[in-house]
DNA sequence: GCTAATTGATAGTAATACTATTATATTTGC
DNA sequence: GCAAATATAATAGTATTACTATCAATTAGC
């Protein structure tokens, strides 16, 4: 992937770190060798205490910048959606029709991310297969409510709202903008995840990806 | 909701259980004080002590029925989405326009659950909240592929074929009947979450359901 | 070069996720 | 109605997880 803006630092909510992790070397290799990591071992075995083997650094270490491991993931995701925020702004720069910027943002959402170089210690690809095989778990929790009345959130939320506001602005009429857009961006990540492993129940494959599926079905919904 | 068979017994994959929970009187209060356990305190901390403790039960019985509380998880999903199955092939008997099956079916797949009272120890309406907050960790994990082949998610597959040959019954030049389908059932789940905790980015609330939505979608996805 | 901050090492606790063993009920088969 | 079979309960034990606390060693900032 080519290179934006060199020096962009992608801000997560407070909240979520305990020491911000981008602020060391030992915080950002907590970043880079946990997306690895995780990816690797899945984030249920995932504990501190192998990525503290892996990093050749302390579990009590770790603990300095997370709280545990839920808020580790929560920002990475956290950090995921700034990042897919960021490319869609500049894939909708310069661009009027409002339909063509509502493809360019829907095939941002849907389409595997690739390696973005100028971020040496974060690599999007295998951070995308995370977000995948992972995000749903930062919602599903008893704190969901807590976390979200914190600001948890609020990225994720505001990509879609951005694709909220396309949409009306395509068709005042259509009576559920945010059920489509909420359910666009879920959706794109259960068709890559069925695509791996339950491909009986889903058409993408390596012909058709859901960034198809979703630019198809935004056509027919909002034609007029 | 009314009794539509006196007798049926939901039959779930062999595999998911060391012992059939069906058959003991233990079992079937395993099953249905898990429900409103999970449903309380939430899967993640939800423990098979914890629940041994509530039924006056020991921890090592709870493990002669289920290997661990994922395995209890997946059976209790794969009985749900049986339940589901069974209610639609119910609802669509004998009406032929394959429209009408259609709605009638996505209708069952995406409202709220009522109570069976034929079936004393499952409590379908919390089963159904179950669902809503925990189905996606059955799928989310590394095992998800010799869980799979091993025939756990069958039921669940087949609920979704069901609506894809109605789709491809009403719509046979659509080219992306199983990624509708799937994203139906996932999506319509996804938006009751988002209801109840993460409102701004839905339409959906007391008087808008997901089945009004996802009614509106095929409506305009499938029309010819 | 001194002080403050960061990191590492070690130890410790309570809970989790089991397994194994043995004792005690309960059921069933005849 | 009794013995045998089976199911359940009680107890104990292990390895791992998810932390917290303390203190020593290292590094960074001025």
């Amino acid at each position: 992937m080519q290179t934006l803006l060199s020096n962009i630092k992608i801000k997560v909510n407070e909240k979520i770190y305990v020491k911000d992790p981008e602020t060391s070397v030992l915080g950002k290799k907590i970043l880079q060798e946990s997306i690895f990591l995780i990816d690797e071992i899945g984030f249920d075995t995932f504990t501190f205490k192998k990525l503290g083997e892996k990093i050749g650094s302390n579990e009590s270490s770790i603990y300095r910048y997370f709280e545990n491991k839920h808020k580790l993931l929560v920002y990475l995701c956290s950090w995921y959606w700034s990042w897919i925020e960021y490319q869609m702004v500049f894939k909708m720069m310069n661009i009027d029709d409002p339909m063509e910027r509502l493809k360019r943002a829907i095939t941002v959402v849907t389409q595997k991310s690739e390696e973005d170089k100028s971020i040496p210690h974060i690599n999007e690809a295998i951070l995308n297969k995370i977000i995948i095989a992972e995000f749903t778990k930062t919602l599903h929790t008893k704190e969901i409510d807590d976390e979200n009345r914190e600001g948890f959130f609020l990225i994720y939320k505001s990509v879609i709202n951005r694709i909220v506001q396309l949409i009306i602005e395509i068709d005042p009429n259509y009576q559920y903008p945010k059920s489509l857009a909420s359910s666009i961006i879920e959706g794109a990540l259960h068709q890559c995840f069925l695509k791996d492993h339950l491909k009986t129940i889903t058409d993408c494959n390596e012909k058709i990806s859901p960034t198809d599926f979703y630019l198809n079905l935004i056509h027919i919904t909002l034609r007029k």
